[in-house]
DNA sequence: ATCATATATTGCCATATGGCAATATAGCAA
DNA sequence: TTGCTATATTGCCATATGGCAATATATGAT
């Protein structure tokens, strides 16, 4: 039970829903989301270790960046299934439209940079 | 978004969740709820709101009772499976269960008299 | 070692949430 | 009417949550 709550409350925020969205494209490092979801960096932060904490999202070191992407192989059913649903689900959204209209023009290196 | 926000925040407390595995079941009135979890009856009532704004919950006044159901007719996608989900779900869990094993052993009659 | 940069952590605030007791409302019965 | 009962609403409290600024940590470059 507590496994699904963790689940169901990471997904009970707009901006972890939209992180999710995101990285269902590609990869991205925190000041990416950062830039693209116009929150401040710790807020993404800890955005992100929710969703971690939640079994959706794994993480890969880079040098600087950390590179977050979805959580590849699941070991509970719902893990898999609600992350499958968020490949489909809320794709006609606007505010997630929005963000991911953002994810091809954005370039790490000027908006990380000074 | 909104719409699946609310869905998540409903499904992301367990005395929620084990009230729509019990609806699984059958139609409950507000007190054999409270019965089975325990709960104080103004609590069951609040529980009842957000699943019913949610739409997950839709119920029919019976004399002094109300008698709460699972919606039957959904229009947004993840409502309907979300709800797909939950009678599959946690089926295994202990807390689940043991709220299950009550519903036959309850009698309304009994619990709501003085 | 020193500096710069990307991310994480901490501390704080405003608001949301889950719980209960007390009270209000609604419907049936006498 | 009066009383009784099932449910809803309100008020309050403790805790959780989402946000940011400030600070700490980590890694690469000079």
């Amino acid at each position: 039970m507590k496994d699904f709550i963790q689940v169901m409350k990471a997904l009970s925020d707009p901006n972890r829903v939209k992180i999710l969205k995101l990285l269902g494209k590609r990869e991205l490092c925190v000041c990416e989301i950062t830039a693209i979801l116009e929150l401040a960096q710790p807020t993404v932060s800890k955005h992100l270790k929710v969703l971690e904490g939640a079994g959706l999202v794994d993480f890969q070191k880079d040098g600087l960046w950390v590179n977050y992407r979805l959580t590849e192989n699941h070991d509970s059913s719902f893990r898999a299934a609600m992350q499958q649903h968020m490949a489909d689900w809320l794709s006609e959204d606007q505010e997630v439209q929005r963000a991911l209209a953002k994810i091809d023009i954005i370039d790490r290196e000027k908006i990380c940079g000074p």
